[in-house]
DNA sequence: AAGTAGGACAACCGCCTAGGG
DNA sequence: TCCCTAGGCGGTTGTCCTACT
């Protein structure tokens, strides 16, 4: 039985299968790319040929000792993984190795079932929804991976962890602002946080999402929006008390079609340009959505502004976040100012029998 | 087409803790 | 109480892939 299913899994050649680990052992990180072209399918099958090599050495390697293997693991190493643990089970992983007849460490042979074998693993990008989880809870609980990873099912500590120091990191660092700063907190709070939620009420309305993440979604969501245009008001607020101090506004533009993912955007700003002042940064922040709020709000730019956009800008909330930074150090204004007692009155804490952001933020540490 | 830089992610390393003798 | 072992966890590294020049 479990053979069959690794059969399928493998000839599917995709994440689909029960089993996404082992075919993506014979096609790299296959589960998470996109659609194999030809001439990827072509390197994919090379791909397998150099595997069989690497497995025929493994078996000279195992003739000549018993020294434990190290590196990627082979097609056969994965299936004698998963039969053994189909029919014995998890646990004692030392013992596991060596029953099995792996010349893994115990070590090894439990990571590469838990961040990769397992039949629940959930592979592929994290939705807006994962997203903003995880940037909540990391809010609460910092590098706490496992404790994150056991609030999003079907993902490993390790491919939280993974995302956090791609994406998230880089992002603080092109802020110029440590990721464990206030400003960047803020900023992901205020900004990041409120635009993902938004585009996971979005995608609900499309694919509704899984039960465990429904009502946190929809709850943040709901108080995200809120927030939104509180946050507008703000920072036109802040634009008139800060004018004087300001550049002159300039578009940001951002290459991405979407703008739609923080990992797609591509903060297209350069160091030494002009910056947006606070309102521009506002629609900056909201314009990639379509509704007709946010349409008007656009209407408040700069010609200047609108023709770039007519070319073929987009905006992006990193280039936003980018630019408010440059305001604020330029007034001498920290964000956090501007959204204190936003926070606090309960703009993000209304009442919704969903999970909202600020239930998730009392939870118990 | 080739070279290079950066991104993504699987895997490893080292430390910590819990449990058993 | 101490020691040893195994498992868990967070940090880091190595490798492959893609995009860009």
């Amino acid at each position: 039985m479990m053979e069959m299913v690794l059969q399928q899994s493998q000839s599917a050649g995709g994440g689909a299968g029960m089993f996404p680990g082992v075919a993506a052992a014979a096609c790299r990180r296959g589960p998470s790319r996109p659609a194999a072209t030809a001439p990827m399918m072509a390197k994919q099958e090379q791909v397998v040929a150099d595997e069989q090599d690497q497995q025929q050495a493994a078996g000279e390697e195992e003739g000549a000792g018993d020294e434990l293997r190290r590196g990627p693991w082979t097609v056969d190493e994965d299936l004698t993984l998963i039969n053994y643990i189909a029919d014995h089970g998890e646990g004692r992983w030392n013992a596991l190795a060596r029953a099995a007849g792996l010349k893994r460490t115990g070590k090894s042979c439990r990571l590469r079932w838990l961040n990769y074998l397992r039949p629940d693993v959930k592979r592929g990008d994290f939705t807006a929804d994962e997203q903003l989880l995880i940037l909540d809870l990391h809010s609460r609980w910092g590098n706490r991976w496992s404790k994150i990873a056991a609030h999003l099912p079907g993902r490993t500590d390790n491919e939280i962890k993974n995302y956090w120091r791609t994406r998230v990191q880089k992002h603080a660092k092109q802020l110029n602002c440590d990721v464990n700063s206030k400003r960047f907190k803020d900023a992901m709070r205020f900004l990041w946080m409120p635009r993902l939620a938004e585009r996971a009420t979005a995608a609900a309305h499309h694919h509704p999402p899984s039960p465990s993440l429904t009502t946190c979604v929809l709850g943040g969501g709901m108080a995200a929006s809120s927030s939104s245009s509180a946050l507008m008001k703000m920072l036109d607020d802040a634009t008139v008390s800060n004018r004087s101090s300001c550049s002159p506004s300039s578009a940001v533009t951002c290459s991405s079609s979407s703008c739609s993912s923080l990992t797609s955007v591509d903060t297209a700003h350069d160091d030494g340009g002009a910056r947006p002042h606070a309102a521009s940064a506002a629609v900056a922040f909201t314009a990639a959505d379509d509704d007709d709020y946010w349409g008007a709000a656009t209407a408040t730019t700069t010609t200047m502004q609108q023709q770039q956009q007519q070319n073929d800008q987009h905006y992006d909330f990193w280039s936003t976040a980018s630019a408010l930074q440059h305001l604020c150090t330029a007034a001498d204004h920290d964000i956090t100012g501007w959204v204190q007692g936003f926070s606090d009155g309960g703009i993000l804490s209304g009442s919704s029998s969903f999970w909202s952001l600020d239930d998730i933020w009392r939870m118990p540490q």
